[in-house]
DNA sequence: ATGAAAGCGCTAACAG
DNA sequence: CTGTTAGCGCTTTCAT
């Protein structure tokens, strides 16, 4: 049955100037003939490629698991699809990403931290006009589409907890220095410290990387002493799991003689026995939010070049890892 | 300085027929001049994407990215690039997936369960010369590059290990029965306990879906009762870990009161407290290997119409969860 | 070793 | 409402 290319096209993608019958009737037999349109050729033409990157650091399996489904959330029933692109160490080697990312062919990217709070990435993907969404970055606010959170303020929530319950001698497990969630958490400790007249004791203080086996080795450092921390304030909840296992092994029951708090609220801090008590960051809320952000750009709804900001709320959730400081013996 | 398009692609792809010194002084501009080749431009007249997919549904976060990570470990410094998409209820509308799938434009796809036991969508994918690798399918093993795991064998194994410590009154906490894994797993119990002679109680089987909430409930329900299971068989780690919380909620200690024992080795049951006797489902190795094959049958190395399989090897880990039985009292 | 022309599969723009 | 022409950006012929 003669139709031409073009009008075959028109059918398919319900563009308008087609009659109902022919319409109806290519559709049918593109069906019949197993037909699928050629996407490289429908990308070049457009000048997108319909694929969004997410670029992460491989810390907390817990942590991308929620990035990631917060980006597919908003991504099903879109025409978009998500390219996930691990990338370890980027503070060494910012500008190797960069060329990854810009030869990936996409049509935007999901920065998570570290790679957020690179500006030298951020130099080159912009000079390319790469469109980007930076989730939780803390330098350059203004810069970009920026979904955030306060860690500094979800940091003096969960210590100020700690202190409230009556603990002194708290030990802190650090994240990953490289990240600089690590240095805000730790400012908001510092914060709620000072305000309870409470001074933070350097030799009680660790630094981990996020994850579950660096945690554990950092916090049986700080229980195994003579004078041992009634507390830990982990920077994860991956490493509060960690602790709590350390303690356990140790012979101390949780939280009857170790109080521990965690970061994140994820999937591990509920899991856990007892569950974490931990700050709410809504990791997947903010994937989403930044996925949808990043579409509206895309869809030239929103100018990515001007930059947008969108603060999240945390969360403290107590539950059953913490409880009131029990005077000795 | 006049160079032709043509000289400009030899040079930049290492293409022979340049001379040296015209391929550096390209090299050198097209860095200067932050130029990236098209991909769609490229794609279309290659044929192909360089992009693979990988499709799953959402059982269990621990097992996601084990198979996700195996497959990015095979596919980095390489040219391809992962496309993730997720997919729940594969079993109901095969036929979705498929079009998902062929529309997606890409080179080949990994198919994780329960994806990987559709024959309709085999079929499709098929009919569109789609490469595919299957990761531990269970029905048409002769189909396509296959990359299995005996789990008969393995429940048959983890099973032996529970009555081998004396327990006989064993709850069994079953998979989600749309995976054929769940069938598999739990025949191995049974030719395990028809080997020692004890039966089955059909009172103390439950059925999960792979989820902790749920485990937890199915734990719950198998433990509160007047006369209680001494040991329960998880069909995988998230609902193990979840039954020994039920089992502490109601004041049993694991393993003395308790043994449970799960199934995969995922990381929940290594930073589980016990740690969790488990079995070893290499799923990273295996996705490291059907990543492989395919990129093997897309380079033309090997006939991806010819079948193909490896099986690997399981393996019991005799963790802290589980210890011989007490006799009460 | 380099250049010219043609085309990958599809769809804008313009006719008719 | 439908068809024709041209071209997306790159790379394959085939010349030179």
């Amino acid at each position: 049955m003669g139709v031409t290319p073009k009008t075959v096209s028109r059918a398919l993608n319900d563009a308008p100037h087609v009659s109902q019958a022919v319409r109806v009737k290519v559709k049918e037999v593109a069906a019949a003939l197993d037909y699928y349109p050629n996407l490289a050729a429908q990308s070049l033409i457009a000048r997108r490629s319909y694929l969004i990157g997410l670029t992460y650091e491989r810390p907390s399996p817990s942590y991308v698991v929620e990035l990631q489904n917060g980006a597919l959330d908003r991504l099903e029933n879109e025409r978009y699809r998500l390219v996930v692109l691990p990338f370890n160490h980027v503070a060494s080697r910012p500008d190797e990403l960069g060329k990854l990312l810009l030869r990936a062919g996409l049509d935007g990217v999901l920065l998570a931290p570290p790679a957020c709070d690179q500006p030298v990435l951020l130099d080159m993907i912009e000079r390319q006009r790469l469109p980007y969404a930076r989730i939780t970055p803390h330098s350059d606010l203004d810069r970009g589409l920026v979904v955030a959170m306060d860690e500094v303020a979800a940091g003096h929530t969960v210590a100020a907890h700690i202190l409230a319950l009556g603990h002194r001698r708290v030990g802190i497990i650090l994240g990953d220095p490289s990240h600089a969630a690590s240095r805000a958490r730790m400012e908001g400790y510092h914060q709620a410290f000072n305000e309870a007249g409470v001074a933070i004791d350097g030799s009680l203080v660790g630094t981990g990387d996020f994850t579950y086996d660096v945690g554990y080795r950092v916090a049986l450092d700080l229980l195994d002493r003579p004078v041992r921390p009634t507390a830990i304030l982990a920077q994860n909840d991956d490493m509060a799991v960690a602790a709590i296992a350390a303690g356990r092994d140790l012979g101390l029951s949780v939280p009857e003689q170790l109080s521990v708090a965690g970061f994140d609220n994820s999937e591990v801090s509920r899991t856990a026995w007892p569950q974490l008590t931990t700050v709410d960051q809504p990791v997947r809320e903010m994937a989403w939010d930044a996925a949808n952000r990043l579409i509206a750009a895309l869809e030239g709804e929103i100018d990515p070049a001007v930059s947008f900001k969108h603060e999240h709320e945390h969360k403290l959730l107590v539950r059953a890892s913490t409880a009131p400081l029990c005077p000795p013996g």
